[in-house]
DNA sequence: GCCGTTTTCGGCCCGACTGTTTTCAGTCG
């Protein structure tokens, strides 16, 4: 059966084939805008298919209905095998060169036959592509260079990896007098788990003395783009990072502009629109007049709404949710009281428990479960059922002498490839807690990997499902799996799903946790920890929570020790 | 291709920057 994930990806293609096409830019987005309701759609869209509610969800008219129904019954859509048959393959990826776009890449086919970028590659080298109207050498040289930086820097960058290096940027230029207001914008803002570039807004008294200041940093490689508002660089560690000077008074409208979605900002348009207001990155303007506001907070009243946090700016509800004032209270990191999922040197894990325990009173947490690996996964020291044992023993004897500080006795358990765990019922029932985790056997059909994890959920022991697609960010897809069909088992198991916190991670996806929620399923952001720094890794995690609408009351980690230990004695009756 | 208490046709978010032009098209965010 064709999945959810599957027709947004067939919806988001067409966009692009059609833009490549030529056809007008409303067509392509009318494909975006159905594919991103889709997705955030509440059921599962063979169930939609069959009870012919397609057309409820916005976007979808008669066009796309037909469509998307011939597509969810037969598996195939004749319009998209035709449309991609008509337009060579590379084309899609051409579009991520830099300045290169649909016209130009279209231009270039009618005129020299290119397909590939190979092909493309090769014609610049050769000098063919001046001689074109609205071509020329600067073009050429830019595509070129576009090609270059896809092939080196063809990967977004992860959320953790450059988080630092911009606050180092803003801070840089917060530190300068002219400087009035500076925030960070864009998918950095907004927390998004992969960054394509650093977006930083500044409000300053002298324009061309900032961008000056700006182009001169020592971090910088080259300068693409320089004007009187907008700066645009590439960094040395291959990042590019976009600048943008405001007024102080035009600071709150352009903050919300820049922080994006672009789809949350289309979105917010056509609202005032409808409401006779104009709104672009320097104001809200009825007519002639400007609508004064001082903040972000001020734009979202003004239009009926209460404040969006940034987290949520992927119009995936939000702005409705807003209008009628049921914007969540979102979890923040004083609502975390534990941790678990924490290696120790007794399996993978580089520092004792004792630098473990140390490090997470300094964070203020009331208890730690550690969970170190089972003994199917050798290759990361697992755990012998004897040394479980001695582990346990020093466990009680801490427990005994701490006060105001617990530790939870728990086990990352492999699933092994038939679902059972990695211990028999005796040793199981000694834990506090259980993890349960795929390490091994990735590549099941989607089938098997369901009933396997399944059963591991089914399993009286299992108390979370740890990473539950596997995936790696940038690095590895995730495996086959039904993930709605996994939370709707876990939710009629009362079973936990975790959020791993490791920024590689990052799973369960964000844009799953609603559903979660929705089938009633508690979250755990697990800080998958394998040093006493890793713990803080739950802040990544706690990012993403947000990202996903998640509150206090869905997180485990929020129960006090002893709701906490409640919890794992219930689950395992 | 979608949408509609001013609309079933004519809108669809809007502006900056670049490179090519000599007033503008393409790209980007």
């Amino acid at each position: 059966m064709i999945t959810k994930k599957e027709v947004v990806r067939v919806l988001e293609d067409i966009g692009k084939l059609l833009e490549l096409k030529g056809e007008t830019p409303f067509k392509s987005r009318a494909y975006y805008n159905a594919a991103r309701n889709i997705l955030s759609a509440e059921q599962e869209i063979s169930t939609l298919v069959s009870k012919g509610k397609l057309s409820s969800i916005k976007g979808i008219g008669d066009a796309l209905n037909q469509k998307i129904t011939e597509l969810v019954t037969t598996g195939t859509l004749k319009y998209y095998e035709k449309l991609k048959s008509s337009i060579p393959q590379d084309h899609i990826e051409m579009l991520r060169i830099q300045g290169l776009g649909p016209k130009k890449i279209r231009i270039l086919y009618e005129k020299l036959k290119i397909e590939t970028i190979g092909e493309l590659e090769y014609a610049c080298a050769e000098n063919r592509l001046v001689e074109f109207k609205g071509f020329g050498k600067k073009t050429q040289d830019k595509i070129l260079t576009g090609i270059e930086r896809l092939k080196r820097y063809k990967e977004k960058h992860l959320y953790a990896d450059i988080i630092t290096e911009a606050n180092s940027i803003l801070n840089s230029v917060q530190r300068r007098e002219d400087v009035i207001s500076a925030s960070l914008a864009g998918s950095i803002r907004r927390c998004n788990e992969t960054i394509k570039d650093i977006d930083i807004l500044v409000s300053a008294k002298d324009r061309s003395t900032l961008s000056n200041f700006f182009t001169a940093l020592p971090k910088i490689q080259d300068i693409t783009l320089k004007g009187e508002t907008r700066v645009s660089v590439l960094l040395k560690s291959g990042i590019n990072s976009d600048l943008r000077i405001v007024t102080e008074e035009e600071f709150p409208y352009a903050l919300h502009h820049f922080t994006g979605s672009k789809e949350h900002n289309v979105a917010m348009r056509g609202r005032a629109k409808e409401m006779g207001i104009k709104m672009n990155e320097y104001g809200l303007y009825r007519g002639n007049s400007i609508i004064h506001c001082k903040s972000e907070k001020d734009i979202f009243s003004a239009l009926g709404l209460s404040f969006i946090p940034p987290e949520l700016r992927e119009n995936m509800g939000e702005i409705e949710a807003a209008e009628r004032g049921e914007i969540p209270d979102l979890i923040e990191t004083k609502d975390i009281r534990g941790l678990l999922h924490i290696h120790t040197d007794a399996s993978d894990g580089s520092d004792s428990l004792k630098a473990i325990i140390e490090a997470a009173k300094k964070m203020g947490m009331e208890y730690i479960g550690i969970s170190d690996h089972s003994r199917s996964a050798q290759y990361a020291g697992g755990l012998s059922t004897d040394e479980i044992k001695r582990q346990h023993t020093i466990v009680d004897e801490i427990n005994k002498r701490e006060d105001k500080f617990h530790i939870l006795k728990g086990i990352e358990s492999d699933i092994l490839p038939d679902g059972s765990l990695d211990y028999d019922d005796d040793i199981l029932a000694t834990f506090d807690f259980v993890i349960a985790a795929v390490h091994s056997h990735f590549g099941m059909s989607e089938n098997e990997m369901n009933s396997r994890i399944m059963r591991a959920l089914d399993n009286k022991f299992t108390t979370i499902l740890a990473h539950p697609t596997g995936r790696l960010l940038l690095a590895r897809d995730p495996y086959a799996i039904d993930i709605e069909k996994i939370i709707d088992f876990a939710a009629r198991r009362g079973k936990v799903i975790e959020l791993n916190a490791n920024p590689h991670r990052l799973d369960l996806d964000w844009r799953y946790c609603r559903y979660a929620k929705r089938q009633g399923v508690k979250i755990a952001i697990n800080p998958d920890a394998h040093s006493a720094t890793g713990l803080y890794d739950i802040n990544f995690g706690i990012n993403i929570a947000r990202k996903g609408w998640m509150e206090l009351s869905d997180c485990i980690n929020c129960l006090s020790l002893e709701e906490m230990k409640k919890f794992c004695n219930t689950l395992a009756l």
